[in-house]
DNA sequence: TGGCTATTGTGACTATAGTTACACTAAAAA
DNA sequence: TTTTTAGTGTAACTATAGTCACAATAGCCA
């Protein structure tokens, strides 16, 4: 999505690798940097009143964070958190920098707009898994995806990652799993799920 | 949040006035033109694959629906249904010229990057409502909103109103309302409710 | 006035999810 | 090897939601 020669003309000291579990944005945080991630994987938060956390979408390598864009344009706070899942390289953008691109650079401005458009229908997705699906297909759809972006039918995934990712407790996910290990949709290792084809 | 200016050399023939109940905008269709509301509003629905709808947010006077822009400018179906509401005016915007408008003029970019962060968010809250809440609570968001919105306790709605708003069944609706009365959060009348005071 | 229709009430049952409590075991650490 | 921890299994109970079936009533209109 990012293609190369956008990043003509940035600084070596504009990126960062950061390891996993760094927290790039945060619930209530001023924004003032745009991160751009380059290589390894982010995923994004949503909480509830209560602190209660689901996972929004991911943002993938050579993609950006448009919640981020749009909080400092705006000088709003963060609505989201932002935290790398694995090392990951970042290309941080001042903010002003940022909007500059945009306005100026028709190539970032369909960059921008790509993002958009991703973002939004992930975020579709994600009113539709909340208001739509149960956690049987929550679970088989988030498996599946993540079976066709490593391209293996072996997950390795604990019970309690997946209820994090949920918003839900390990309980549940136990229980829903054992079921479609008896409908044969999967089978469960320790760490590792095995998802059998249809 | 549309200023007068940015219709400034707009023809008159672009504007519409719409019945309540038009379908602006549906699911699987090709996007051409870009809706602005002028006076009046749209609701704006997602559907799962079987079908049922439920509300993602209202589009009010001054704003537009950044899903079409999004859409028509990466060539994409529409993943959402926009209809009015109430008799509505809208401003039609070819899609090719939305996105002249927002390249060159600053204004407008402005405009659509504010749209889009006020969707943002909304659609956020949408993510949480569907996770987070159960009816209880959804209903009397729905209400407290509305009761804001048109500055009055008294909201005139409907039971099966309310369950098409959220993708479920007059039942339910009716229990959750009989056990908010019960609370003495509301009072139940004919095609009407009476939101009382925390 | 009488009947039609939209709206609301409600019981009964099922399914899904949240919660608590505790047992068991594989793998990692000491 | 022993200990510890992380991961998993599972029963039991409650709460919330979906669904079906049918009754009651308010308001409109013929």
């Amino acid at each position: 999505m990012l293609e190369e020669d956008l990043l003509e003309g940035l600084e070596e000291k504009d990126f960062l690798d950061l390891p996993a579990g760094e927290i790039i944005l945060d619930f209530h945080k001023y924004i003032k940097n745009i991160p751009v991630v380059i290589s390894g994987s982010v995923k994004v938060l949503s909480e509830d009143n209560s602190g209660r956390e689901i996972t929004l979408y991911h943002i993938k390598p050579g993609e950006s964070c448009v919640a981020s864009i749009l909080g400092s344009l705006s000088q709003t706070t963060s609505k989201v958190k932002a935290i790398t899942i694995e090392d990951t390289k970042i290309l941080m953008l001042e903010s002003t920098r940022m909007y500059d691109l945009i306005k100026t650079n028709p190539k970032w401005f369909k960059f921008f707009i790509q993002l958009y458009q991703t973002r939004f229908e992930e975020l579709l997705e994600a009113v539709n898994r909340g208001s739509f699906q149960t956690y049987e297909e929550k679970v088989l759809g988030l498996l599946k995806k993540r079976s066709q972006l490593l391209k293996t039918q072996v997950i390795e995934i604990t019970h309690k990652q997946i209820a994090e990712e949920f918003g839900t407790s390990r309980e549940v996910i136990s229980r829903v799993l054992k079921k479609l290990e008896k409908d044969k949709k999967l089978k469960i290792g320790r760490g590792k799920l095995l998802l059998k084809p249809d």
